[in-house]
DNA sequence: ACTGACGGGACCACCCGTTCAT
DNA sequence: ATGAACGGGTGGTCCCGTCAGT
């Protein structure tokens, strides 16, 4: 049965992840990982070439979930502030989904500064986020629903915004539901702080 | 003369800060900061206890220039926007400021997440930003120059949007003027994306 | 083929035997018995966790072979004087056993002054000895073969004798042919060094 | 004053007997010593020229303190039993000396395995004790006041004795009283532990 | 006489990846 | 596909001894 092959590099996917987000990437072992998963190095070495390769895969699979999730928003939707809040609670339920840790992004991120191949992978998805928020906001002024402003200004606050919060989560995970936290910044953000002379 | 010893610790910290920038902290060999520094490793294990100990000194060294820098703001201001504004200036020069390197931000959040000890130094300032900003919104709104809202709120928010710039910055460096950029985002944090029914 | 890696195993110990004989327990590296030994450091780590997994192997090894010679006396004997005196055999024999090296058991008496799990480890045998022939000695005087004395201390002055001979056999291995030695050694205490007044 | 280098000179020789006596030769630091003594490796090294040199200082301080004894003993006496049992005494008062730890014994011992320098040094008392003891068994049988038997075995048989109760104290130094326990052993030597048909 | 910064080297433990046998 | 032995190399730490300076 090949059933069996597949679930063996699960598991090692599995185990990889937390332990790389407890303890990150160098400080993990492939010997480490592979008691943790029940399985021999001969195992491990059989499913993935390198202790990079498996890294690069993990990062793979949360880039693919995170575009899934994109995607589905990006059809459903017609309003310019209807598609930023939503995006807003994706953002938002990333905090809460347990099987994701979120330290391993900050791990991510970390490899990312050094290995090239790593960084492209990385940071191409903050890229379209940049260009899709332009575009959306763009949309906006054009329509009339916002204010006019500077479209890119506009999406690099926006993904700043959802990376403060990111860390933020990271750093404080029980400081406040980042969940309700994530979407009341954005109305917020849309509304202004300083108070309108009306 | 005991200026000699001085220097050397100097050179190694400021090696040091360097290679756990462009390399990580793991990454970075003793030796190998001995060999950029001139130094032998009795030399350095003269100094430091410890390669963490050196990671230490960087931290605090670090959060030190950061309280300086924030205490000097907070002085010289009256009007609450004119505070935040301020503010906005000097995380945006933060950027600029050629000797600290930014990415050794992203190794002190990374070894935070594993070390108690680390973890408490870097998390600390944090909440001693998000704290001031909450007092100086709800000064904000109790003069009237700023909306109702939760400032606990707010001061996420604005902590967010510094922590998202600094973030994009370290991905993508060359990408705009992050200095300017961080000011205008607070203004258009401050007035709001949507457009006003006037 | 299982062999392979017990012979690497079988090889590495004795090749410590011998180095730690020679050079001593601290003055040997762990480099060292792999060079000799002609293996790599992983070889040796696979085998053993420790520096420390090794001496105390080799402390186990040493005092099993003590004990099945111990054993194997103390049953074929008849008379309390013909235990005592093979016994005295084969603590002669010690010296002449070409595999075990004497000098390491100064090496296992120094380590166990520091390290309790060694300290136990070695005394032990000292103990059984000790009681053991304290009772042989009360059997002695009680089947009137043996002056009437503690035997507590005869089993004390019978042991002392052996370690003496033991470090004497250190300090001058060429001195006398140290087995016979200890025959003598033990006829003599039997009957006394005064003259009997008869 | 010269008195000032003396005492520092006298301070690390006692704070270097107390730790080698704890820890071992190899495993006691210079900086250790130093730092224990309240004085600076400059210090140290102007008083000693090598780490080795206070350990060669601390065993000769250690044999004349021995020869002194020995040689008092040897005049005031006449007879060969009572030499011999005044001897007895004098190494029992070795196990009740405070400040001369016995566990740095072994250490001499170790090290003059390897060291040749050492091992003259440690290993020449003995063989002074040995024929020390060959003449006076000797005497004693010319005398008529001990059995015919031969005097360079007798002698071992006495040294012998003497360091089986050293280790002994060594291994069980609660066990009994070692001072009070070596005289015994003596008297119990002489008279022979086998029941004379009279 | 004494200080302490410093040089250079070694050591133990570990780690990643390979290989051979199953 | 998997397991265990193994190779070769690195990494942080520590240690002995020196030397310029006081």
């Amino acid at each position: 049965m090949q059933k069996r092959s597949e679930m063996t590099r699960a598991r090692i996917l599995e185990v990889a992840t937390t332990l790389f987000s407890q303890q990150g990437y160098e400080a993990t072992g492939v010997a480490e990982i592979c008691h943790a998963a029940g399985v021999s190095k001969g195992a491990f070495y059989h499913h993935f070439s390198t202790k990079q390769a498996i890294f690069l895969e993990l990062l793979e699979d949360w880039l693919n979930r995170l575009d899934i999730a994109f995607e589905q928003t990006r059809q459903g939707t017609q309003t310019v502030t209807q598609s930023i809040e939503i995006m807003a609670g994706i953002v938002g339920n990333i905090y809460q989904t347990a099987d994701i840790n979120l330290s391993i992004l900050l791990e991510f991120w970390t490899q990312a500064q050094r290995d090239p191949m790593i960084w492209q992978k990385a940071i191409a998805p903050y890229r379209r986020y940049q260009t899709y928020f332009s575009s959306l906001l763009q949309e906006g002024i054009d329509e009339g629903s916002l204010r006019e402003c500077n479209p890119k200004l506009g999406a690099r606050i926006i993904v700043s915004l959802a990376l403060g919060l990111l860390m933020q989560a990271l750093f404080d995970p029980g400081g406040t539901d980042w969940g309700r936290e994530s979407k009341e910044s954005i109305h917020l953000l849309m509304d202004g702080l300083v108070r309108r002379h009306e």
